[in-house]
DNA sequence: TGCCAGTGTGTCAGTGACTGCCAAGATGGC
DNA sequence: GCCATCTTGGCAGTCACTGACACACTGGCA
């Protein structure tokens, strides 16, 4: 199943100059204040191939995050049987921390995600469909009926707050503090809270 | 301070004339098959004018959602400082679920809302916003500190996850069930699931 | 009654994101 | 070298949305 690979690497190529070129621009401009074609123009392709590697102008900067929710999703289900729901999601949570390319580019992409409303929206509606495809294996992991239906939303919910939480003083910090750490006491605040 | 009022009255008229009309054409092609001239041309206006009345497409249909935020932060903020933080945001979803014009419409714009991810998205940002606005209110219900931030940040995450399921489990049964005992319930099960 | 300031509306032209279509060039298998 | 396939650029068009301008209407005042 070798593949020919001189179109693959000039697309993976492409993709990596379109994207470098975005994110110069983004940071330097803002998001709103720069044009698709601007980017296009930048990266050296028209504006129309742009679109065919990334289908919107949020996808420049959101598009990873499919991947990131699918790492999510398969990592919680793979967690073995006698591992708790909550357990199974900060397991998920932490493939993902490490998984993400670069830390580096991760600030700068969250960076602009907080600082642009728009993209904020585009964002959390990704991270809300990741909740819906977690909703079955942590319905499972809490015992299967659907009466755990209600529960297994909550316990998504409150793990995803305290994501957010970490994530928001992460950035703050400038990714001085460590992310992990800042979940597990997001989470004990969280399960003693009442 | 009586005001003069004829302007008032045909700008209150065109408005809820412009919202008629989109909610028609919504519920019958759908949101993204429904152009914003053929909304204007629906309501006998010009589609500058629609968008002066509703600075967005979404706007028609998450526009008073803004409203409900307020309403829902002087609520909490304005309950006796016995009532528990939990009490406090129960008590504001409770007069956002009955100020609510019309449960009908409700009900329609909500199934609306569902189906339409780009509505989605601008909702559910939105609710963020009421959630960044509800802090400083729920911080100082739990103690004042401001290590009670992140306590507050995840009280505030469950009461709109339980918020979330009882209206999803509201708008499936069609208004049928009672929103206020489905919440309760939500609650009950957050508070002893762990 | 006539004038004037404030406000609402329509028209028009323009921007920016995004899409469909088509022609041209590059690539790889034969 | 030939042909199917893939990729790209250009172009026209749609749709949401905005700024600028002119016109009309209302209410207050002389």
């Amino acid at each position: 199943m070798k593949q020919a690979t001189v179109w693959d690497r000039s697309r993976q190529l492409a993709r990596q100059e379109i994207l470098e070129a975005a994110v110069r621009l983004f940071t330097t401009q803002g998001y709103d204040r720069t044009t698709t074609s601007e980017i296009a123009a930048e990266a050296g392709v028209s504006q129309r191939t742009l679109f065919r590697y990334f289908g919107t102008k949020e996808d420049l900067v959101c598009g990873d995050q499919d991947a990131l929710g699918e790492l999510l999703r398969t990592t919680v289900e793979s967690q073995p049987p006698e591992v708790s729901a909550w357990a199974a999601l900060r397991a998920g949570f932490l493939v993902l921390a490490t998984a993400n390319h670069s830390l580096d580019l991760t600030l700068t992409l969250s960076k602009l995600i907080f600082a642009t409303p728009s993209l904020q929206a585009s964002y959390v509606q990704k991270r809300l469909r990741w909740q819906q495809d977690l909703l079955p294996a942590v319905r499972d992991r809490l015992g299967g009926g659907s009466e755990r239906e209600l529960e297994a939303r909550i316990v998504i919910a409150v793990s995803f707050a305290c994501v957010d939480a970490s994530t928001a003083t992460w950035v703050a910090s400038d990714g001085t503090e460590d992310i992990e750490a800042l979940y597990d006491q997001a989470i004990t605040v969280a399960r003693s809270a009442k």
